[in-house]
Formats: C-alpha cells, structure tokens, sequence
DNA sequence: TACATATGCTTTAAGCTTAAAGCAATTGGA
DNA sequence: TCCAATTGCTTTAAGCTTAAAGCATATGTA
C-alpha cells in the first residue's frame, strides 16, 4: 500500500536534513501534481496547465499577456502559446493584441471559460480539501510560513549566482 | 527580481488557506526542481532523473530491479527502460536477470558509477545547502514533520479513491 | 499436464516542454 | 532620421514522459 508516495530513496538513512526535508518536498509536490493531472484528464478531458491558464485569468480580468503568464505560471513562451491557441480555439479564452504595443497580445477569458474554470475549480477544490483533510488549520498555517521561508531562501541563492 | 520565484495566481488574494499552501508547495518545488536540472546539464551534461536513478542504486548496492526503479522514483517503466540502456550504455550501471525470475533485471552501480556519482552527489549536495541555507535546523526538522502529515493525509485520500 | 491469470519489462504512439533561433515591433541613442 | 539594441511572441528541433499494447516468464488451479 501507497507504493507510490515512497520517498526517493526510501527516505530513510539518507544522511542530511536538508537533502532529506528536499526528498520529502518533491514527493509529496510531485504525488499531488500526477493525482490532479490524472483526474483532470479523466473526468474533465484537460490538462493542469491549461487549467493554471485559466485561473491566472480568472484571477486577472482584465487580462495578462503571453509573457506575463509565461512567468506566473514558471513555463516557457512557446509553451504559453501552444496553451493559448488551443484555449482559444476552445472559445474558452480571446486574445488581442494592445494598441499601445502590437508585439504584445492579452488574453481574457469568455463567459464560455468563466463557466468552464467554474467547473473545474469546483472539483479542484474538493480534490485538494479531500488531499488535505488530515491537516490542522494549525499544521497548515505552519506549513504555510514554513514554504514563505523556504521560498525565501531559494530565492537569495538564486540571486546569488548572478 | 525573483520573476519565477513567483506564485502561480500571484499567490495573495487566493482564498482558502489549503490551496494557498499546495501553490506554494508547487512552486517552491517546481522551482527547486529546474534549477537542479539545469545546473546538471550545465555542469555535468546529465539530468536529474539520472542523478536519481544512480542516487536509488547507490544506496541500494546490492542492485534493484526496473520495477523497484519505477517505483521508487515516481517514474514510468518504460522511462526507466530507456535511462538503465542509457546509463548502461555510459558504463555507468550493469545489469543481470534473476535465475530465480527471468523476467527480472537488477541493476548496479559499477565501480565507474559510483565515482560518477559521488561527485554529481558533492555538487547536488552543495546546491541544496545553499538552497536550504536561510532555513534554520529548527525551521527544516519542522517542515520535515509538517511534510509527513502531509504525505499521510494524501495517501489516505489516495487509498480512499479506491 | 494444461490453461488462465498475473507479473516484469519493452515497445510504440502521442503529447508536453523546453531552449534556441527567428520574426515583428519598439525604444533609444547618434 | 537612421540604426542598433531590446522586447514580445512564434517556430523549430529535440528530448522527456507517459499510457497502452505487446511479449516473455511465472504462478496457481484443475
């Protein structure tokens, strides 16, 4: 049973903490991502991505650019592209581009994808309380400052190497 | 500054507190996660899941089977057929059939390989201090444990589905 | 023994993702 | 004005990953 939340490794004698609290870090992330995808695609014929295009949206709507949602969302530009024709061509979403600057081109979400992303949220929610239903309010908020902090330290490494 | 450190959803207004924790749990892994993989194809011409692969086998010396491989590292059968021919192939890994079971092929790390991998293990290792380095002992044993719980809680919502 | 079922691995086809090159539009000096 | 550098997006080529089908071997049962 839950073979497939072991630790890489088997988590067990691995020597450091910090590369033991990473193992740990990337199985759980790594757990839960396959479980949305495999439910997304089962039950609503979509992918994760597309519906992390379309809450950016829902969140943003008045619109985003292409390369504003390349970086919300940590993939690349011809990714974002690829998401965006397809959405488009699902009538979920519509794209034009500013005047101010015809290079760039926004993309909103339509009444069609509101009611679209309603519907997934809707499960995504209920997936993620079900995932996380063991957890305290209190594990959770520490959870929370804990990942704040992590997030932080990433992030002065990352600028360090410039 | 920062750009794709950011939160997917920009993480502020989102409402409930367990989704707010799973984004961030996202990006912070999935950050974490291409950065190790472009410093080891930068710096070593390799990928993380070979790393992986050389890093289950190193702790295992006695050899485990493809399956065990799968397994233990989230990864698919058939991707772990291609990475064994691979690292074979680089004289990395060795591998055998069982006598008692021929369908069954063990892999082990040959002397190459473990040289291989102790130095991809020294610079991981030193990344990942980095990394971590802003997090106190305090902080990482707490988000250790907050990383169980969680894992538990996801895997009874997995046993549950069945 | 014979046969159905299960198990371990491999192949195949498809989709996803990226980095790098390329194109179009804009900006900021000479 | 002109032109180089920059910016935003798109295309391309390549690699990675997976699910599903397929093959070989093993197990259990009559």
């Amino acid at each position: 049973m839950g073979d497939d939340i072991r630790e890489k490794h088997d988590g067990a004698l691995a020597g450091r903490l910090d590369v033991r609290v990473l193992l740990r870090l990337l199985s759980c992330s790594m757990t839960i991502e396959k479980r949305l995808r495999r439910r997304f695609a089962d039950q609503f014929g979509t992918t994760l991505p597309r519906f992390d295009v379309l809450a950016a949206l829902d969140r943003h709507r008045d619109g985003l650019t292409l390369g504003d949602l390349s970086r919300a969302l940590l993939v690349s530009n011809g990714n974002v592209t690829m998401m965006i024709r397809q959405l488009e061509a699902d009538g979920f979403i519509a794209t034009r581009s500013t005047p101010e600057d015809r290079r760039r081109t926004v993309a909103v979400l339509t009444d069609a994808g509101q009611a679209h992303f309603a519907e997934l949220a809707a499960a995504h929610h209920a997936w993620i309380g079900k995932m996380f239903s063991n957890m305290s309010e209190r594990d959770l908020t520490a959870l929370y400052d804990l990942l704040a902090a992590l997030k932080l330290s990433i992030g002065a490494d990352e600028e360090e190497q410039k």
